[in-house]
DNA sequence: CTTGTAGTTTACTAAATAGTAAACAATTCG
DNA sequence: CGAATTGTTTACTATTTAGTAAACTACAAG
């Protein structure tokens, strides 16, 4: 019972765009709660503090946005390369669509705002290093099939994850300070150098 | 002739200490002032803003401490791939002993203060392009150097240079954001992968 | 329709922060 | 020595920001 509301959902909104097309710090709840059109005193309403919204929204994303992504390109249903082959090639093709349409390619909102904020607020960094490590685990699953099929060399697929995952996250990074898609466009190929997988056409 | 000073040093200095243990934003002029021992009439003396502080400490520290680093390494008087590897061995070395000494891995100021502030503020986005292309072209031509002497195929060298930075700096990323050596362990065998140099055990 | 609950709004305080102006102090060159 | 110059200090203002308290409003269940 009670009033409804979907002011929540609108500061959760406004805080991640906001955050993410500018950084952590630099956002204050003042310009959170005017881009969500919602008063201050119902920002406390519903959070403690920034960070605490912070979390809340990298959560919010990850959960309704992020998971049933990955969960798609990833999928068991698809040959673990071309999981691997196809998640990369849709992060050239996303970010392109982020650089039309925003006219800025931002890269990954958890990555920059846990680089960002690691060092100062406990709360976001776990939540950031929870997410990436569950993004982590995706490639770490696509090696380890890969590897049963006898399409790359046996060898830590936990390894290779983190080495597969410094590669998108370092693209990402370059491309957002750049704003430059040819940061993005060889992953694919790169990809399967570092896993060892067969080139269609040997390299010596 | 007029009164000497290193206020000017002392000021860099503390700016780069603080804003690579914790970000751009979070740091305020007041803070710095406090670090260097220099009172803000001096700051406002020596720079303009935060801003031109930044640009400025980013430039002093490539001077004087990164470009020197990257010359030893990329040396020409050493092999094209002993110059990769020694790099991204000392990358992880380097870490290391500051983990030691100040409790956290704090990856690469550039890179971060770049994604930070790449959307927010020109002076420091451009000074950080100026840096991070730099680098990368140590990484170019020692892969140039290295197909010259058919140690690695043939291919674009300054695509695949972009694939090592990035590499290099999710790499750091991630050793950052989970204050995990591990992360920057196998760097150099990774980065002979995306090269495709041949492996002292071929792969099949 | 009334009552309790969920959410909203306003108006405020206290603190932090950027930025300035002008008097003051040290150094060196003529 | 004594200007001219370079850097320092203090004390200040104006603004922004986080955070709070309390009155107010809409809704839903009984």
């Amino acid at each position: 019972m009670g009033r409804t509301s979907n002011a929540k959902e609108l500061l959760l909104a406004a805080a991640l765009d906001l955050i993410w097309s500018r950084s952590y710090g630099v956002v204050t709840i003042d310009a959170i709660c005017e881009k969500a059109g919602v008063k201050k005193g119902s920002f406390y309403y519903f959070f403690e503090s920034k960070a605490d919204l912070a979390v809340a929204a990298l959560n919010e994303s990850w959960e309704s946005r992020g998971k049933p992504k990955w969960d798609g390109y990833f999928s068991a249903s698809t040959a673990p390369l071309e999981r691997i082959r196809n998640f990369f090639k849709a992060t050239h093709d996303i970010q392109e669509i982020m650089q039309k349409e925003q006219g800025a390619i931002l890269g990954c909102p958890c990555f920059s705002v846990g680089s960002e904020t690691c060092t100062q607020d406990d709360g976001i960094r776990e939540k950031v290093q929870d997410i990436l490590q569950r993004q982590t685990r995706y490639f770490e699953s696509a090696i380890r099939d890969a590897q049963a099929e006898g399409l790359v060399p046996a060898g830590d697929a936990a390894a290779k994850a983190k080495c597969l995952f410094a590669l998108f996250e370092g693209s990402l990074g370059q491309a957002r300070i750049h704003n430059d898609l040819s940061y993005l466009r060889d992953l694919p190929e790169t990809a399967m150098d570092i896993l060892g997988a067969k080139r269609l056409q040997p390299v010596s």
